[in-house]
DNA sequence: CAATTTACTTGCATAATGCAAGTAACCTTC
DNA sequence: GAAGGTTACTTGCATTATGCAAGTAAATTG
């Protein structure tokens, strides 16, 4: 496994101790690939994460267990996949990928075309995309019995 | 000056251009410290945040910069200090900070004091801390006789 | 039962960061 | 007006993290 270095695990601040968690190039990536881009697998989060190696892959996803931000399923007909989804503490990272969204979509003008999933946040009242996100999140999980999270 | 990896510039999710920015340890805690912390030198932000190095401090400074997050005066009463603040751009980034503390004081609970600067939060709105964060930025800038931002 | 899919691991090169020390310009004090 | 301190950095080198290509093992498909 890859190593992390925590830097400021005793910080009394919760900036920065959020950051310990997804303060990297990668993390909120794969939790964006996994709240909005409807990727559950690990080779398409592969494909997804605008180019993430498989070690790198492979470590944060352990990460993110660790930390119980997200969980896998087992499908019963095809043992040798791994689904990944949101815990509800990772699905509650929607409001600082939201931010973080609409500062780019402020800023960085020079996206030619949004990713369809976050087109409704141009029109759509930030409590209104949440609701939207997690009615579909849901959506899933029952399509895979799965009942927690 | 250290090299910084573009991994996804050509990315069209505001998600990844805005991680292309801040996605890294040290940037977000920067501007939270010039934005809540009331740090505005180079000594008081290289004392201030979790340990940061002095060459990456003198990095993130000038990637800022560049993609005009921050920028400096220089007091007229001594030449050799430079007083960095945040521009409008830079304070936008205020939703994805709180946004990013009220997650970590959701889930991780153990964090024993809040800095100062962040108790009003638990029992502020939203939009309500970011008045008064940024007026007490506006306060600041007038004392020095900032007019833009 | 051989080929393929899936989810990884391993090894090694490259890039980013941490740390200690050094520098240059400006100020302060005697 | 020189000596020493302050401020904002640089530099060099060790350590750590990441990128990339290839390999592995178990489940499934043909």
């Amino acid at each position: 496994m890859v190593a992390k270095k925590e830097h400021s695990l005793k910080s009394s601040c919760p900036i920065a101790c959020g950051l310990d968690l997804v303060g990297d190039h990668w993390t909120l990536l794969i939790v964006r690939d996994l709240m909005l881009f409807g990727r559950h697998e690990y080779r398409e989060l592969l494909s997804s994460s605008e180019g993430i190696s498989s070690n790198i892959l492979s470590d944060r996803l352990l990460k993110l267990q660790q930390a119980e931000l997200i969980r896998y399923t087992i499908p019963a007909d095809n043992k040798r996949r791994k689904l990944y989804y949101l815990t509800r503490k990772g699905k509650d990272l929607v409001h600082v990928i939201i931010g973080l969204a609409r500062w780019s979509l402020k800023y960085r003008l020079d996206l030619e075309e949004l990713p369809k999933s976050l087109q409704s946040l141009t029109h759509l009242s930030t409590s209104e995309f949440v609701t939207q996100v997690f009615a579909e999140l849901k959506q899933w999980e029952q399509s895979q019995g799965i009942a927690d999270s």
